[in-house]
DNA sequence: AACTATTTATAAGA
DNA sequence: TTCTTATAAATAGTT
């Protein structure tokens, strides 16, 4: 096209075959911007050098996937994409019934009950009652066995202490016991005690009000990772 | 290129779009062609024009699907399945956030409490204790302004009432009334009844107990699409 | 990477 | 659409 006029053969130098690839690359790519900017069209050029070099134009405001898929579609082949749409049909309902499951949440924490009909204000309020009823029932129910587990402790170390107390005025009583010896024996009775306070510490009163809304690392502050 | 310059820039003339169109893309094909040829690249075009038609250029003695998947290959990840993978993944979290946010509900209705610790059943029940204040407080205060609205449809129809029995004394202390031609009159003095008592029938105690995790339409029973 | 003589592409008109 | 043709743009060969 240019100081002389050439044939459309394989370029056998490979400097020039390499030269001519990158200004026609060039060329080539020009006009394809050209036809995006003149007719609104969309273009992907994919190519691959004779040095197995990989080059590509694409369309702004698009992509090669988003053009490939098209191509696909046209063609009719298509593997990939029923796949993709349902799982995109998935997804959007599970949003949906995340969406559902938050605001059910929010009704039972008393918020966005703005559309809520009486009736159905009414129905939560009875299940409400009933669902504190049982919770409640919960918490007495434990403190009730941490209770007894506490009584019990009670009862083991008062039964120890018995035994000592008794041991120690038998020794007292008795001439031939040596004080020093006797005193390592007893450490293991103590065992009783290991651990023992924890269950009844649980028992205090908090006095600092839980905001299940805030995070803290419980069962109850999973939800707020999406969305 | 020819008879005038031309500014690279979306031409507004229909017609001529297409037009350009058509003879850029021989163009281009030509070029990507001679471009195979004369330095034995693979090239692969897909076009795709303003009227959503597609075309396609491949160079001889390859296919677009083998030049795409050197393209995936060479990007690295194949630009399917990493999207795939993506999406998976958001799948897979929001499953894992429903069924915390189930969890959750489960626990406000005083169920799956088995895992609960001390601690977190008093702050529920805290928690639970509030919001049923406020569900009440809701209730109640819609109570109240459907008394209100009552009272004052009771205030109306007294007063229509109290109007018509004027009147009638009034048509009986007078002998000029015609008693026949005046009945008519009054029928539409009785639209402050028409659904005047809907309100109040909303009022009534419900005796079936509506269980909020049967289905029955309401904004709180739509969660139970998925798993 | 620049230059430039020439070929090639193409815009506008038919 | 296709052909024509004047002219713009691309580029082969050179530096």
């Amino acid at each position: 096209m240019a100081r002389g006029k050439i044939f459309i053969k394989r370029i056998e130098n490979t400097t020039n075959r390499q030269v001519t690839y990158s200004k026609r690359r060039n060329g080539l790519f020009k006009k394809a911007n050209e036809l995006t900017v003149l007719c609104g069209a969309k273009v992907s050029i994919i190519m691959l050098s004779s040095t197995e070099k990989l080059h590509e134009y694409i369309s702004p405001a698009t992509s090669t996937k988003q053009l490939f898929d098209l191509y696909q579609n046209a063609l009719g082949i298509d593997l990939w994409s029923s796949h993709y749409e349902k799982m995109q049909e998935h997804l959007k309902k599970l949003k949906e019934v995340n969406r559902n499951l938050r605001r059910q949440i929010s009704q039972r924490m008393g918020e966005s009950l703005d559309g809520v009909s009486f009736e159905d204000l009414r129905s939560l309020e009875e299940d409400m009652e009933s669902s504190l009823k049982t919770i409640r029932e919960r918490k007495y129910k434990m403190i009730g066995n941490q209770i007894d587990t506490h009584k019990k402790k009670v009862r083991n170390v008062e039964e120890i202490h018995r035994s000592l107390l008794h041991e120690f005025n038998a020794i007292g009583e008795d001439p031939h016991y040596g004080l020093v010896d006797n005193g390592g024996d007893y450490d293991h009775s103590i065992i009783g005690y290991s651990n023992g306070g924890r269950g009844i510490l649980a028992l205090r009163l908090q006095p600092n009000h839980h905001n299940l809304h805030t995070g803290s690392g419980s069962d109850l502050t999973t939800f707020a990772l999406l969305e």
